[in-house]
DNA sequence: TTCTCTACTGTGAACGCTCACAGAGCATCA
DNA sequence: TGATGCTCTGTGAGCGTTCACAGTAGAGAA
């Protein structure tokens, strides 16, 4: 009669009809449902069986009304979205975490905050307690929803280190500075002295930390720091090439050029080919991500490799860790150097 | 005391709370918050402040369990991970949609199904109506998943033109086959004769669709069909490098090539750049997306734009139709011819 | 006046689950 | 033997909403 045309979902099975099928009572089948502690193995096994039988599944919203948890963890980016469009490490990022929380049957919630007004909304949303958790991406300094979302007590985890060290917020990063001087390394180690750097922006611990690593190893080798080898981007790949394109005005002696990200080196390779530079015969290049853009450049980019399939997982196991109550913490990873055709 | 160091949430106000600080009884609130027919302006205007004041914000939960309804969409990929991982395209979908679907307050969930078992999964958590509708992202033909939902009765909205047309089921497509043939004829208005084709997979509408489109204009010009200038890849970018070296093997006097891909069309550029063919002075090169694949690659490639973010607000709006009730619907857009330096 | 209709408001009962509690059965120990 | 523990089970209450229903007040018609 009333059979809808989107093909009429009749009603589920609750825990009640689990009950009556199994012959025990509500308060059993929610014992078995979590965890099964003090389930004799005769009531386990009929209302395992009984579950099965009526295709039962948990209804979410009525066990978080009671609870109070929502079983489910937000995804929030509050970088520019072109950045999001563009770069590859969110999406290796985006998706892993996805798998990690499935792993929990934890599901993910996009967030993203591009204007103020969505970032309001979304504030509140989160504060609101409809989700239990954030995985937070936002390499850029004195972010205030973080900060608002810490204040309001609401677990959290950032991808990279934070700028503001003095708040207590979990995170976890790859280790920029070491990653950093393995690359320098590599390109002292190809006979390389006029080394250029297009760091990533000096308000982000990754962009400060690359481009100290840098600087420690020249140090180390006594090469002589020379500011003019020296600019910043904003991890984009015009602002590699605009970058490049300067360095190779500043100092046209330079022999390679270490970029704080694949991408930028995707742009500071067009750069280098316009001016008629061989890569790596003239000047040798180094990246930083061991992202598909590394592979997909010509010639394949020797990169720093970060591990976002790790880094992701950490920041799942760090986020639930906290959820169930303990203390934030920060995880570094190592980085590894890929060598390809570039240097 | 008992204050964790997440930070302590307190209990957030009910609509209890807001009734009482209004003056007036939960159904009003209610009756406010949805929609508010019914209810004098005054009262509306005390709980509009009562809400304002207490910072109240509804319990989705709560609405939930009685509703019935979750207020939220799936997004699901049943495409291999790593095709997530390399085509742009899919980026600017999530994120338009993400964004169409947080003008309606409705959050998504991001949903991957990659492995059989993950597939299992995500298809109890959705049936058991845990989310209002799916937005599917799936451009192989015989998705066991799409069947599954659609027998479920799950509101479901498909990007691109699904391969079995028998099933009713709705979609938001750009019109693949006029596409197709806009580019044809603009490489024949270019004076190219022995236009070559990467097509799509031909187990996908879009594979069909823009190689029907290929054909007929070609025939309608009176230029021969010849089978040697027609191979199918996969979207990938090393399909696209293969399958254009085979074109060149197989028929060395084509002087284009029309590629359903800005991926696969930036091979089929590494491929020429290796053959020793300019472009576009050799061979004139066109793509179909629109991707920053496009403008990234050089020379920029000439391509067939798809308004991505269009599709994606219809795809929104035609779900949130059909989870109202309405029938599927089928959607068709425009799609745009977007010159460049690749021809 | 009285009756009806409309605009508005309050109340109790759900929704499906978890949790605290009480209590039953059984073994162990003084 | 009774007290004490342990394991296991059922029951009622309640989470924060919405919804159906009943009911009130005021305007207009009979």
């Amino acid at each position: 009669m009333t059979m809808s045309n989107t093909g009429g979902r009749r009603r589920p099975p609750t825990i009640h009809d689990v009950a009556r099928e199994a012959g025990v009572s509500r308060g059993t089948v929610s014992r078995v449902l979590n965890g099964g502690h003090y389930v004799s193995p005769s009531a386990q096994e009929a209302v395992n069986a009984a579950i099965r039988k009526t295709g039962y599944v948990v209804n979410r919203h009525a066990r978080s009304l009671i609870t109070g948890r929502s079983d489910s963890v937000g995804f929030l980016l509050t970088e520019p979205q072109e950045r999001f469009f563009e770069d590859p490490n969110f999406n290796v990022l985006l998706s892993a975490c996805t798998q990690a929380l499935a792993a929990h049957d934890i599901p993910l919630l996009l967030m993203l905050a591009g204007t103020e007004d969505e970032r309001r909304r979304i504030t509140r949303y989160i504060t609101a307690g409809h989700v239990d958790g954030v995985l937070l991406v936002s390499s850029h300094s004195g972010d205030p929803v973080a900060e608002q979302l810490r204040e309001a007590g609401v677990p959290l985890v950032q991808c990279g280190k934070p700028m503001g060290l003095g708040s207590k917020v979990s995170y976890v990063a790859a280790d920029d500075r070491d990653g950093a001087r393995d690359m320098v390394r590599h390109l002292l180690s190809r006979g390389r002295r006029r080394i250029g750097m297009v760091s990533g922006p000096l308000d982000t611990p990754g962009g400060v930390d690359r481009l100290a690593g840098y600087k420690e190893v020249l140090t180390e080798a006594g090469v002589e720091i020379d500011e003019r080898l020296i600019v910043s981007g904003d991890y984009s790949r015009a602002s590699g090439e605009a970058g490049c394109a300067r360095l190779l005005a500043q100092a046209p002696d330079m022999d390679a050029v270490f970029v704080a990200s694949d991408l930028m080196a995707q742009g500071a390779l067009a750069a280098l080919r316009r001016a008629g530079r061989r890569v790596p015969e003239d000047v040798s290049v180094g990246g930083f991500d061991d992202s598909v853009a590394a592979t997909e450049a010509t010639p394949a980019l020797t990169t720093i490799r970060q591990p976002y399939d790790r880094i992701s997982s950490e920041m799942v196991r760090v986020l639930l860790a906290q959820i169930g109550g303990e203390d934030p913490a920060a995880v570094i990873l190592p980085t590894e150097l890929v060598k390809r055709e570039s240097t």
